[in-house]
Order: structure tokens, then C-alpha cells, then sequence
RNA sequence: GCGCUCGUAGCUCAAUUGGAUAGAGCAUCUGACUACGGAUCAGAAGGUUGGGGGUUCGAGUCCCUCCGAGCGCGCCA
């Protein structure tokens, strides 16, 4: 990789200096193209330390540079407060060409900084009382792409969904059935959605007659129970998103783990006892107050089971524990970290990531998804509505740190807004170019055979230079656990790409033999950075579109002036 | 009141985590189809990064403060 000699010999550079870099030299991408291919800050970084005018160190560097050609490198420069930049020759962007051929999919822009760490996911983990909603997808997607990242940067790594199926929101499920069932108003406090409806069909007569409450409600949760489960699996099945899997916290609570972390956190001195409860003093760990376990009634709080639970996930052997919860869960990050600190785990091999809200629009107008009024849009409609891929590329367009607004109306009618049409055309044309070829008896020679000089055309090495940024970019996504960087770098490749088509034919008649064959490649090396990008995505990457009627997609229509 | 996440072009969002002239898409305006899928491409216009102060070679990014938004703050889950 032409980044590492750059970094390297910067490094060498230093070091003949006296000055010790731990870890790769920074390189970066100028954000002016006129600074050259890569830019580093080593000399302002460091000029302090050394005692130097930062520009006079840079020089210095820089001269040290130059002295040693490399065969890539045009020229080694001083700008602004001490940058020292890298001007590549043409070559350099031919070699990527080489690598992502070389390495595929699998092996190309693969930065392996976990190094086999072991590293559990947990997402989703919405309680098993209703299908999941057009909110949940979030994190259900977020989470996915978060592990398909881990995953690609070396880690060994676990999906896994928390299943609340005890405590008191089941029995709200129960007695809304059963209320349903029997044809009276559902409790205050219950779930009135229409499944409901649907759920309390299924109860056999025995039940809905019962003069048991108490039973009749339990048969009712275990009816529920199912159903919602099943449903939650399947439109997370039909999403693309398979868990290794499906935690139970009735099964954590019969096994003893629950009272063996208690007397785990008792024998670790951080418990009081005092009102006549349990509590863990989280305090001790940067919380801002004490937190019940054991409630005066001898019952536990939902913390408690939670920390049995994320203290197990390190008795599996977890190195790595990223949460992704819901926006509504946030105040309870520093508690749980505290008790992860607690049971003796340092509290960074815990990572809890907050989603934030989904707004949903339909052309323009609010679309609620309170499961508890009814009045939700689920998963499923917006998957039925817009497929998986656009479902996956749209939650993934940006950082789940801030609010997002979804108009379904705007995806559904395959407009611009929606990234997806605009990527996988990319791909479908690439592909159309490579069955074209073929159908035309397009011998392609072998990669070591072909020369690539010819592609010297800017459009062509652009395509290059943004496949060459892919492994920054999947390292840093992985690190920050921002997935929608790859989309946004799938964007812009995909813009490359279209302009790349637009400008630089390869089965015209006019195009000679030798650029056909270097073009050949590139659009081949441009398929294995969307299919790279596509897939950590978790989204499909389609030889052909489905082709739709232009006058269809026109504008000027009523509709589209909503908004 | 306290905490968390935010506030960037008319709209929706980026910004390699402290780098050089803050970038895309949509919308608007202007151009390019007898070529591999025009579902595309090129160009124009659009900014005091909510306000103010500070830190330093350099701040959208870090610190302080004020304003505004969302979400939380229970021996609920």
C-alpha cells in the first residue's frame, strides 16, 4: 500500500530526528486537491518538542524526501504552516487499481485493528409485546452495520437480542388480549394496537371464558409472547438480519445468575443495605446516585437481571460489549456502566450507542409510531414499501447521534432522494458494460497483461483515488462505530463512477484496444468497491435494475408538491 | 433545576475527530442525448457553522457562557 511507504519513510525520517511516533505516521487526504495526493502534519505536530519553526522542520523533512525517489512519488512539499505533501504520480492510483483486483472483496480495505478481539452487539432487544416499528429499524440496521464493521476490521464478533420477556409490560400484553378477546375496553395502561386484536384471536376458548384471571392472563402472555417473537424474527429475517442470539431474561433469571452477580457485586464491597433495599453503590463509579437492586419487597429492579446480564456476556468471554439503545434509554448508560466498572471490568469494553429518534413523514405530513395508541407504522409496511436495501441505506445515511426524518412517501416514489437507485445504478451499468462486452466477444486479457497507463483521464482516476480511501474510511466507521460513512463514501464512489461512464467509453468503436482493456479493469476494481461497500451495509448489490416507465417518474404531478 | 444528544446553504445531511478556500444531495436557474441503461453528466447561485468569550501555528470540531430543540432524570420497565 502506497499510504504505509509514505508512512513509513516519514517515520524513518522522524525517527533519524529523535523523535519516537507511536503508531502510523498521520497521513491524510488534503481537502484542496491542489495540496497534492496525501498531507501530513508531523512537522507542526512535533515542532514544539523539537524546538523548531514548524515550516523549517517540514523543509527539512521534506528535503530528506526528495532525496530518496520513490517510484510513485513526483515531489515532496512544504505548504502552508508546515504541511509536507505528497504529489503522486498517476502510477500510484494504477497499483491501487492492482490491490483491489489483487485482494477482492474480502481482502481489500481490511485494516485489522481488532486483531480476533472477541466483541458481542446487542440491538434491537425491543420487548416481545408488539411488532417492531419503523423506529426500531434504526437501531436494528444501525446495529447490524455496526457489526458487519467489527467484523471487517478483525474482530470476532456476536450478534445477539435481549429478550425482556419478564416483568410487567408481558402482563399489560396479557390483559389486552384477554380484554380484547372478551370485548371490553383495554386497560389504560395496556396496548391498544390492532395486532392486538389479531393476537387475542388466537386464544383458545378456554381461556377467554376462564374465571381465573390470573391464569387466563398467563396463558394469554405466553400467547403473545410467541406471536410477537415470530413476528419480530421474521421481518428481521426478511431485513437481512440474522442474530447468533436470542437472549432470554426468563432464562437468566431461572438459572441463579441474577443472584449470582448480587453476591458477586456483595463480595466486591460495593453494596449497602439500608430502607430496607439493596443498592449498588454506583456512585463509587461516577454515577449520580445510588441505584436500588432488591426493592424493600424483596423483589428486583429491571437494573438488576440487566447487570446478571452484561455480566455474563464477559463470562462468554467478550472482550468488546456494544449496546445500541434507544434515545428514550440514555440516562441509564452511566448506571450500567458503573456496574460493568463494579463487577471489575474497565468501562470502555462497554460501549453503549444511542440511537436517536426517527421522525417519519408521509408526503410531508407526521406519521406517529406509538405502539401503545396503535397508531404505528411498522417495520414491515416500510419494508413492503420500499424494499430492504432502501430501508437499510436510508437509516444508514446518517450519524445516529442526531434525529432523523424519513419521508416514506419521498423513498417509495424512487426519486433522487433515495441513495439507493442512485448506487446500485452505478453497479447495474458497470455490470450492463461487462455483459455487453462479453456479448460482444470482448476478449479480457488478464490483469498482469494489461496495461494501465492509459488511464490517464480524470474521471478514471478519480474512481481510483476514491477506491483508495475505502480502508480510512472503514477503519474510522469501525472506530466511531458510524456506519454512515460508508454510505457517504458509497455516494461518492458511485458519483465517480457515473461520471467515469459518462466521459470514458469502453466498448465504443473509438475506444482503442489497450484503454478498452485498462477501462475493463477499472470498471471491474469499481464493482469490488461497491460490492465491498454494498455488503457492510448489509445491502444487496443487483446486476440490473428493474426498469421502470420514465413518464412514471416525471414531476408535476399534485402530490409531489406537498411538502 | 440537573444530565445526555444536538444546532452547519431555503430543505435533508457530511466534514478523515484540531488542519489549508466548510462539502454533497434535493429544490432553483443554465447547458449536454444518432455511444456501453439520460434513473446520467457539466455549470451557476446559495454560509458570520445559533450568539458571545477563551485555548493555539490553526477551531464547525476542545473549554466557558448564553439562546434554542429533542430525549431522559422512580424502590417503573
Amino acid at each position: 500500500m502506497i499510504r504505509a511507504q509514505l508512512q513509513d519513510a516519514l517515520a524513518a525520517q522522524l525517527g533519524a530526528l529523535g523523535v519516537e511516533v507511536d503508531g502510523p505516521v498521520h497521513l491524510e487526504v488534503p481537502a484542496n486537491r491542489s495540496h497534492g495526493d496525501w498531507s501530513s502534519n508531523v512537522a507542526m505536530a512535533n515542532a514544539r518538542r523539537l524546538g523548531r519553526a514548524p515550516r523549517e522542520l517540514a523543509a527539512e523533512l521534506a528535503a530528506a524526501l526528495n532525496a530518496s525517489p520513490h517510484d510513485h512519488v513526483e515531489s515532496v512539499e512544504v505548504a502552508g504552516p508546515g504541511f509536507v505533501n505528497f504529489r503522486l504520480r498517476p502510477t500510484w492510483l494504477h497499483e491501487v487499481l492492482r490491490e483491489v483486483i489483487l485482494h477482492g472483496i474480502d481482502g481489500f480495505a481490511r485494516p485489522d485493528v481488532g486483531k480476533g478481539t472477541k466483541a458481542l452487539v446487542e440491538f434491537v432487544s425491543a420487548n416481545p409485546t408488539g411488532p417492531l416499528h419503523a423506529g426500531h429499524a434504526r437501531g436494528a440496521v444501525y446495529g447490524d452495520a455496526v457489526a458487519r464493521l467489527l467484523e471487517r476490521v478483525g474482530y470476532v464478533v456476536e450478534r445477539e437480542f435481549y429478550i425482556n420477556d419478564r416483568g410487567v409490560q408481558m402482563r399489560a400484553m396479557g390483559e389486552s388480549m384477554l380484554a380484547r378477546a372478551r370485548g371490553r375496553e383495554v386497560p389504560e395502561s395496556g396496548y391498544a394496537g390492532e395486532y392486538i386484536a389479531d393476537w387475542a384471536a388466537l386464544l383458545p376458548p378456554e381461556v377467554v371464558d376462564s374465571e381465573d384471571d390470573t391464569t387466563a392472563v398467563a396463558a394469554a402472555v405466553e400467547v403473545g409472547y410467541a406471536a410477537a417473537l415470530a413476528d419480530q424474527r421474521d421481518v428481521l429475517a426478511a431485513l437481512g438480519i440474522a442474530f447468533d442470539t436470542w437472549f432470554s431474561e426468563r432464562e437468566l433469571a431461572a438459572s441463579g445468575e441474577v443472584e449470582a452477580a448480587l453476591s458477586d457485586l456483595r463480595g466486591k464491597g460495593v453494596i449497602d443495605d439500608h430502607d430496607g433495599a439493596v443498592w449498588l453503590r454506583s456512585t463509587a463509579f461516577g454515577d449520580d446516585k445510588d441505584r436500588v437492586l432488591v426493592k424493600s419487597d424483596g423483589s428486583w429492579t429491571y437494573l438488576l437481571p440487566d447487570i446478571a446480564y452484561h455480566r455474563d456476556k464477559f463470562e462468554r468471554g467478550f472482550e468488546l460489549l456494544v449496546d445500541v439503545w434507544g434515545a428514550d434509554h440514555h440516562g441509564y448508560v452511566p448506571r450500567m456502566k458503573a456496574a460493568v466498572e463494579a463487577l471489575g471490568h474497565p468501562p470502555e469494553q462497554l460501549d453503549v450507542r444511542i440511537t436517536q429518534l426517527v421522525r417519519l413523514l408521509r408526503d410531508g405530513a407526521e406519521v406517529r409510531i406509538s405502539k401503545r395508541t396503535g397508531n404505528i407504522v411498522e417495520l414491515r409496511d416500510v419494508l413492503d414499501e420500499i424494499g430492504p436495501d432502501a430501508t437499510r441505506l436510508v437509516y444508514l445515511m446518517q450519524s445516529v447521534d442526531t434525529p432523523q426524518t424519513v419521508d416514506l412517501g419521498v423513498i417509495a416514489a424512487q426519486s433522487m432522494d433515495n441513495p439507493v437507485f442512485y448506487i446500485q445504478m452505478a453497479h447495474a451499468r458497470l455490470c450492463s458494460i461487462e455483459g455487453k462486452a462479453a456479448e460482444q466477444g470482448v476478449d479480457v486479457v488478464p490483469l498482469v497483461g494489461v496495461d494501465l497507463s492509459p488511464l490517464v483521464h480524470d474521471r478514471e482516476l478519480e474512481v481510483l483515488r476514491c477506491l483508495s480511501g475505502l480502508e480510512v474510511v472503514v477503519e474510522l466507521a469501525a472506530r466511531d462505530r458510524a456506519p454512515h460513512r460508508v454510505t457517504a463514501w458509497l455516494r461518492t464512489l458511485a458519483a465517480e463512477i457515473h461520471g467515469f461512464y459518462h466521459d470514458c467509453p469502453i466498448l465504443h468503436s473509438d475506444t482503442d484496444d489497450a484503454t478498452r482493456q485498462a477501462r475493463l479493469w477499472l470498471a471491474r476494481a469499481a464493482l469490488v468497491g461497491l460490492r465491498t461497500g454494498l455488503s457492510l451495509l448489509g445491502a444487496s448489490a443487483p446486476e440490473r435494475m428493474a426498469n421502470l416507465d420514465p413518464v412514471a417518474t416525471g414531476a408535476g404531478t399534485a402530490d409531489d408538491e406537498t411538502i
